[in-house]
DNA sequence: ACAGTCGGGACAACCCGTTACT
DNA sequence: AGTAACGGGTTGTCCCGACTGT
């Protein structure tokens, strides 16, 4: 019945997450934290070994989630794997919309954490290329990459199905070479 | 007597750029740049009044350049300034590659120097959005925006001509919603 | 049913014995002891009442005994109290040989303690020197005391009767300033 | 006009010799260091990377005077060993009083040292027991280097000669099996 | 109901070491 | 060469709820 974990543990990883979103995760410290949430440091370090585990269990889900999308798209054939990729990556982006936010500004830190040993992001973007390993190609997975990011750290906020949308056709936009230009 | 060696202040805040771009504002100590370059903390202080100026000074010529970018674009009309902006701001990308990789993750950091007092993205995209207020179109320049960043930040080393076409090219593909989609 | 193991309490008293030997006294934490024996840190403490309570728990027969030792000491006359004296501490050191390694290496800890009030060291010196107040007496005393503790503590692990022999007659060489040297 | 003061670096040894003999070296904090001296703590590790490197710098000289014994007595014929083993070892407990004192009871934390790889303690145990691996000869050996040590830390304070005769004949008296006991 | 036992959670004070800066 | 302020992390200690067996 009810919460069965105690809400001081939930409170710290939330306050974390915004925090770390806003100041960075260098600019933060524990103490920051700890205050924000109401306790003290000591509390804090009691739920959370070290710094370097919550920003750990902060991007945990993500980096699970990217992982499950990427075990996805390598069942797919070469054709369907571009759509697939960005419909997937796009839905991902913005259900985990901060941690994204922290993952584009704090990839040296995140990196060095255990959940991230092989770069979910790397494999993304080889999917994004549609498996091709043509420079340009890269490129573009790359554009579309920061494209999504960046629309989700620092873009307009409009409704879920309508950011979707935009995002997915303008990203397919952005990976078809055959469309119109100037 | 020819300088034998570039001066002292340039080898600073070269090393300065390097290290930001590698391990972070925060991450980097003046006595990492001191040590970098072989000097001593204090002559590092001699050169620049604080850690934060050292910043300042790496971006100053960045802002310089998007503020005139912006200037310029502003005397563009309507249906010019798309093309501009774009060509524009991916030229500067290309031009400040490493500065723009830190402007993307120091962000915050970027922001409280008094060089960028009147944030000179928010007016870019702006411009990129075609002056439109809909959110749709902001939407799509913020995506612009990230897409061209992240691609100068993380994306293959191409030699400069092809990587400005494709970014254009791919740019524009982006913001023109007649293309095909979906 | 029949207790399966010995109760917590003393099992607590063992851990910190064997801990405190071998970390000392301050490189020893609460939660050390707790983790070893496989109980809460709450459980010890409700168990002793402080650190420090379990120090004086742990080192309290050994006092007592010293107590005893130098209060038989006490009634014997100056003739035969060498002797009786040097027996009794040997006996005294093997028969508490990991608590007179604590009391060797954290002296200063132990003396804080109240079981110690009165230090059962000077007073056993006191007898060692056969209760001369001369300074080269008192010198050979405390020889003895540190060889036989140090023995104890560091030395090779011989057969009881062994060890007791042998460090009973070196002492006793030491004391006797007839005997040759040089 | 000679120097007024010792220079910091020198007083900071100093102090921490005397702090680290009495409260131990767990039991001493940087801040108590330095409040002793009269400095900040950040002058402190301005001058000694950590904690453990002043233990180490404090060590250092004893460690190798011992070495340098130790050398000495590897030369020398197994028939006079043991009478330079005593009288070296006895000068050298003199010398490094209160770094023997330190040694004693900080046994653990000094062997963490990188100055003492190769315990010179041991070795000069072998010397002491004429190079024998008998048991009985060890344990002997092990008293006297207790007694020596002990008597330097806790013992009382006599002139430098009276106490290396003293020590050196009583130590000789623990070590020839052929002299007078019960 | 009640004393004895145990543990999850919390905290003040402090630790060693680093930072930007003088 | 020197420092104040802060960094992350650990210490010993404690509160209070939840189990025993009686």
């Amino acid at each position: 019945m009810g919460r069965s974990r105690p809400p001081l543990r939930d409170q710290l990883l939330e306050a974390s997450l915004r925090l770390f979103a806003v100041r960075g995760y260098r600019g933060t410290s524990l103490q920051d934290i700890a205050t924000e949430v109401g306790c003290s440091k000591a509390s804090l370090l009691y739920h959370f070994s070290s710094k370097e585990a919550i920003l750990g269990e902060l991007l945990s889900p993500t980096a699970q989630a990217a992982d499950e999308l990427n075990e996805r798209l390598a069942a797919l054939p070469d054709d369907q794997v571009t759509v697939a990729a960005v419909e997937g990556f796009v839905e991902l982006a913005l259900r985990f919309r901060r941690e994204v936010t922290l993952l584009l500004s704090e990839a040296e830190e995140a990196t060095k954490t255990p959940v991230f040993d092989k770069s979910p992001g790397d494999r993304l973007v080889h999917e994004l290329a549609a498996r091709s390993a043509r420079e340009p190609d890269r490129l573009r997975a790359w554009m579309v990459l920061g494209a999504v990011a960046v629309a989700c750290a620092s873009g307009p906020d409009l409704p879920y199905e309508e950011m979707r949308e935009q995002m997915v056709s303008t990203a397919l936009r952005m990976l078809d070479p055959g469309a119109g230009g100037a």
